[in-house]
DNA sequence: ACCTGAACACCGTTCAAGT
DNA sequence: ACCTGAACACCGTTCAAGT
């Protein structure tokens, strides 16, 4: 036995992460086990925990990276539009986000083991760039009280698209979150305006 | 074998329920399972399946039954006070409800097998309870509007407390969770009226 | 040093056979 | 009619033993 490939371990990571993710979005969450990663690379089910903890570490990485992702995509929206048009685009980032890696984005908030500390420190990391055009919206407010608005705010922006993404209603689905996104956020930031 | 206990099927069904609620409450979802439901209630794990499907339309039984009541407790809010402290009620009555029964809520939202349809009928069950003291608030706004209000408000309303549930973030968590919700609530229907 | 694969302690689910 | 429990096809994870 062993040395049957010659892949680095960094290689091997990699391996394990797209053999993971193509699993997950062939087969949903209830198609991944560590005996089918293995297969999938060609290599014992051993060789996985030469890399990682376990498989939640595995999930967990995955995770990472989604959370990476959305918050790149929010970075990049332009910073120089009026306060409530930017908050609209923020939302609409995060949602179109999610819309475009259902499977991915399900398994963020569905799998509870490792996530939620990273999800908070996402909703937290989210928040703060919320925070910027929310506080223009309130010239005399604390920090704290913007703070709070902004984290309100995107908790339920997350609400929306959470229901959103699992697809399965008559009302608020895919094809119509945005404009259930939309609701929300031009309601409150009027409410803000007051 | 056979004929071990004298358990009519509805006792069996009860038993079986209790045993998995009380699973989840002791080790969450990660400790339950079909062996360990017959092991907790002394019967082999072939009799689970003259009762129920699978371990996942037990699940699902379980789900409904929070659904139910936590419409039931919304229900009980009173409807003589003015629409935006009715709203303000029926949040404050969702959110407690979830704080209450923290690892049974977390378990409507973690699973995604049989819950994402039995859930949106949740919400839009919900919704439809919020619906009223919103139309209330707009009165010059159609049936559809006032319904794409209170959706988007509940799905918002669902988000927050969604992360709070989760309890693991050092400023939206259990204990500062209603300070969110009044927040998103309360400029909410600010904005609804105008 | 790296990888294997057998081993251990589990699963969900089915269904022939018992009472 | 009701329940069993062995059987099947899987799991996650570990670790002595090979190269």
């Amino acid at each position: 036995m062993a040395r049957r490939s010659a892949h680095s371990p960094e290689e091997l990571r990699q391996l394990i992460l797209a053999a993971a993710q193509s699993i997950i979005e062939r087969d949903g969450l209830v198609g991944l086990s560590a005996r089918e990663i293995a297969r999938t690379i060609g290599y014992s089910p051993g060789t996985l925990y030469n890399i990682f903890e376990n498989i939640d570490d595995v999930l967990l990485t995955l995770q990472t990276q989604m959370l990476a992702r959305v918050i790149d995509v929010m970075n990049a929206v332009p910073k120089t539009s009026p306060p409530n048009q930017m908050i609209a685009d923020l939302a609409r980032a995060y949602l179109d986000f999610a819309l475009e890696n259902k499977l991915m984005w399900n398994l963020l908030f569905t799998h509870q083991v490792a996530a939620p500390a990273a999800l908070v420190d996402n909703i937290n990391c989210i928040s703060a760039i919320v925070a910027q055009p929310v506080a223009d919206m309130l010239p005399n407010g604390s920090h704290s009280e913007s703070d709070v608005a902004a984290k309100a705010l995107w908790a339920g922006v997350h609400g929306v698209t959470a229901i959103a993404v699992t697809d399965k209603g008559p009302s608020l689905n895919p094809a119509t979150a945005h404009v259930f996104v939309n609701q929300l956020v031009s309601t409150y930031t009027r409410g803000l305006a007051k």
